[in-house]
RNA sequence: CGGAAUGUAGCUCAGCUUGGUAGAGCGCACGGUUCGGGACCGUGAGGCCCAGGGUUCGGAAAUCCCUGCAUUCCGACCA
């Protein structure tokens, strides 16, 4: 490609809306251009390196033995109102009607619109298992859009469902998918942790990993044992159960009073108490009722382990009128005494020997309250959120915390949407049994800015040569000096004949702007010519390294052709 | 969905406090000079100052007030 043609508009400056280094990057250095929030235009650069991520993801899905197939964005209705998420996905789903009136949805996710397919097509155990996918633009219509193409409302995800006939059979699918997806990410020279992960909207009954890429800037939070093999999303994140010992004999509860404490930090410093051995309530709004969830008063709920734990479509804080009339007072008292509603307690609250809670009157705590003894409760569950420093529910080892960048996510989903929509086969007795499902997604646009996030430097993007948008960037000084533009040429010309994507900077710019500009894209190897053309010599230079090594005119050739076939 | 900030040239921003009809740097076009890390000189094009309403000097608003919209950030949600 000849720079001096291409639609590159590179940024000298750092556009204000953009905030962290890749959508800064992917601005700058001409990749995509913002439509609306959260909606982007890719320019000719961006989608060339969208493409070589969609072939590795390819490469990867078929080598697995996935069909590649291609499914409609636009849905009707009818197909969520059957499979229950007509309710269940929220807002986040883009809802809108045709000329008829008749209400279709921009698909988020394909899951129904697959389903459908396999319960039309599918008749008989033979034609199982099977795996399908596709690359394709998605829509979500996110609350708050963010980061570029990082959250973005509508993005390129490669979706994939599996198709079996018993529980035995999806653990095969999962596995190939799982190492095709360690596959991809390595391919794209990422640094990744997989992690135990909650299910969310997409749901399933058998658990789900997600695929973090490690970056600061990532928006999940990963609890990780250094010691053994345990990796959880915070937000599934398990760590052991405190052990307190035995407390012997407690005494009765006892009243005292606590003037104008309204929180945690006020027991403490105004009242000397210890917060891990106060109980905290917390009422919460569960769909349609009222639940009080108990934790230590040093612990946080978790409200994706409450919400599995209720198997709960919502759960949200109730506000401090609410909390009023429905426990005799507001926040800062309340206890886990004489509540009419459902209690659920932490297991770390149902371990302790004894403790300090809320009296359900203003300014009234009890001390020496024993779970147990001193109030019941219906539930009990992990419902903290762990915390790096705990000790790993697996061997015990402290757990580190990490921030990710979610690029990946695969579950077993069992029999969720079969079942809702009733697909099913006959099996070798002849009996009809429920397609066993797992679904897998890579968001495609977001690996390609995980990918900057982690490769790149303060001059710009530092791309894997496997992503790269171009093979060679072959830069001469001056395009006015005959030898160095022949030169240039000639190389080009080479190169481009073996395969070899070359982009040649045949801009009459000055050398500095020419250097800013390819260190911003990033292409890995430099060819420049410059003076030393004239003795057949050429510079090779690293973009990663930045290290430079004269070469001869033909020998640059040979590497650069060996780059370009894949060597 | 709550909280905050910002909307002025293609980009980054100044001007707003104190109302008088718009500026800089970069970029762009043309000419000249220059050519190994975003050069320099000159000329020029480019703006319903986000939109709508209001206020006042009867007849001045980028600037003051109100409403809306958009963008971004921070919190509650997800690939």
């Amino acid at each position: 490609m000849r720079q001096s043609r291409y639609f590159l508009p590179t940024l000298r400056e750092i556009p204000s809306e953009a905030e962290i280094p890749s959508h800064q990057l992917m601005l700058r250095a001409g990749m995509i251009r913002q439509l609306v929030s959260g909606i982007y235009t890719y320019l000719p650069l961006g989608y060339r390196v969208l493409r070589k991520v969609e072939r590795i993801v390819r490469e990867e899905m078929d080598r697995a033995g996935a069909q590649e197939v291609l499914l409609p964005a636009v849905q009707p209705a009818s197909l969520w109102q059957e499979s229950g998420r007509w309710e269940d996905y929220g807002k986040e789903l883009l809802r809108f009607q045709d000329r008829h009136e008749r209400p279709l949805v921009l698909g988020p996710t394909h899951e129904e619109v697959i389903t459908d397919l396999v319960r039309q097509e599918v008749r008989s155990y033979r034609q199982l298992p099977m795996i399908l996918y596709q690359i394709q633009t998605k829509f979500r219509d996110e609350v708050r859009p963010r980061f570029g193409v990082m959250r973005a409302r509508e993005f390129v995800m490669k979706d994939a469902y599996s198709f079996d006939v018993d529980w035995e059979g999806l653990d095969r699918s999962y596995q190939a998918m799982y190492k095709a997806y360690e596959s991809v990410l390595q391919r794209c020279g990422l640094r990744f942790r997989v992690v135990q992960a909650d299910p969310g909207a997409i749901g399933g009954e058998g658990g789900s990993h997600e695929f973090m890429v490690l970056s600061e800037v990532g928006e999940d939070s990963l609890l990780v044992c250094p010691r053994c093999s345990y990796a959880a999303n915070i937000e599934k994140a398990r760590s052991k159960t405190p052990e307190y010992g035995s407390a012997g004999d407690v005494p009765p509860m006892e009243r005292f009073l606590t003037p104008g404490a309204r929180s945690i930090e006020d027991l403490k410093t105004r009242f000397g108490l210890n917060p891990e051995t106060i109980l905290k309530v917390l009422i919460y709004r569960v769909d349609d009722r009222y639940v009080a969830a108990v934790v230590r008063g040093d612990h946080e709920v978790n409200e994706v382990k409450l919400k599995r734990l209720l198997n709960a479509r919502r759960v949200e804080l109730a506000d401090e009128e609410t909390v009023r009339a429905l426990t005799g007072t507001g926040f800062g008292s309340v206890g886990p005494f004489g509540l009419t509603m459902e209690r659920v307690v932490d297991d770390a609250v149902a371990a302790l020997p004894e403790g300090v809670a809320g009296g359900n009157e203003p300014d009234v705590h009890y001390r020496h309250v024993v779970p147990g003894r001193d109030f019941q409760w219906e539930k009990q569950g992990d419902i903290r959120t762990a915390r790096a420093g705990e000790p790993c529910v697996e061997c015990g080892g402290t757990l580190e915390m990490y921030r990710g960048i979610e690029v990946g996510h695969v579950f077993k989903l069992g029999t969720k949407y079969s079942e809702a929509l009733s697909a099913v086969f006959l099996d070798e007795q002849g009996r009809q049994r429920t397609v066993v499902m797992g679904c897998y997604g890579i968001g495609v646009s977001r690996l390609v800015a995980a990918i900057v996030e982690q490769h790149h430097d303060d001059k710009g993007i530092v791309w894997p040569a496997s992503v790269a948008p171009f093979h060679v960037h072959v830069i001469p000084v001056n395009i006015r000096d005959e030898q160095q533009r022949t030169t240039a040429e000639e190389l080009y010309r080479q190169l481009t004949e073996r395969g070899t994507e070359v982009l040649l900077d045949d801009r009459d710019e000055r050398p500095g702007v020419k250097f800013n500009d390819a260190d911003l894209i990033g292409v890995p190897v430099q060819v420049i010519v410059g003076k030393r053309a004239s003795e057949g010599l050429v510079e090779w230079k690293w973009r990663r390294t930045g290290e430079v090594e004269v070469l001869s005119t033909e020998e640059a050739a040979e590497r650069a052709a060996a780059i370009g076939s894949g060597e």
